[in-house]
DNA sequence: GCCTTGCGGTTTAATAATGCAACCACAATA
DNA sequence: TATTGTGGTTGCATTATTAAACCGCAAGGC
């Protein structure tokens, strides 16, 4: 990718976002540690990456704060990862990525997860976007803002 | 990238979506689309990427049904893009990007524009998952579930 | 204690993606 | 007519990603 044009000094929040996590393999790693895998085998094993990729992209993640390593869990004296609170904060952005492939992939019939309410069993609304009054705004109620002071 | 490894047949509906608008620049594009922008100039100058990717990327875009080319607008023979309903069903993803700058990004301060409700001009509310019964749910509030039949 | 296996990487070489700059045809403008 | 802008294409240099080999350490079996 050459130089690969670094976002991070870019005022909009979205591109500062993809700064972080838009890489090929970020987010798959990040979802693979909201289903509970923790261990670089685990992640390797499951996404099938490199694993010097894999190496240098849980650095990465590490060093956002996205991830951290803990001494261990079961016995064993290896690194585990596990999402930080940072890191949990990027649930809607999967929920979203999974839900756009719900309602507008070729073929629905390939996907082979639903997303259900751990109580219910029962699947997920859609993700709402309410203004404060409690209104549900799609993109053209909405504008972009000058940030003020 | 060698190869760039293919999501295409993965069941995961996350990493669908990341095989269609998971490299550097797309996700860009289409924030520029939803900010109004249609020409090919347009987006070259707003995003500063090469143009030979540019034209790379929307193609793809439009491959893939996000974008269409429509013929004019402003008079001036020549093409412009707009986002398709399968586009504009993007936007959920980039206001969870934009949340999830606004709520954890290390200088705050630099984000330069807000998310407004359009009627009012005040804030919108953070995207909420919900279960169908109304509650609102978390990341440890949720399981996957095997898509059944 | 010694051997084997698995884990968590690092290193190397090949290949693909990106970027930059130059170029080009056509449209619009002066 | 000349000049500029638009929307690309083409080549080349640079960087990212990959697969595969290698390597040290820990754990477990004997």
């Amino acid at each position: 990718m050459v130089k690969r044009t670094s976002l991070e000094g870019n005022g909009c929040p979205v591109a500062r976002s993809l700064d972080a996590i838009g890489d090929w393999w970020s987010l798959l790693i990040i979802r693979d540690a909201f289903v509970g895998r923790r261990r670089f085998g685990e992640f390797q094993r499951s996404l099938g990456l490199a694993k010097n990729i894999l190496t240098i992209r849980l650095r990465a993640l590490v060093d956002r704060g996205i991830l951290t390593t803990e001494p261990a869990s079961d016995g064993s004296a290896y690194r585990e990862y596990v999402l930080t609170p940072k890191g949990r904060g990027l649930f809607p952005i999967l929920v979203a990525l999974r839900q756009w492939s719900e309602e507008f992939d070729q073929r629905p019939e390939e996907i082979a997860t639903i997303l259900v309410d751990r109580e219910t069993g029962r699947p997920v609304q859609k993700l709402a976007l309410c203004a404060q009054d409690g209104r549900l705004l799609g993109p053209a109620d909405t504008t972009l803002r000058p940030r003020t002071g």
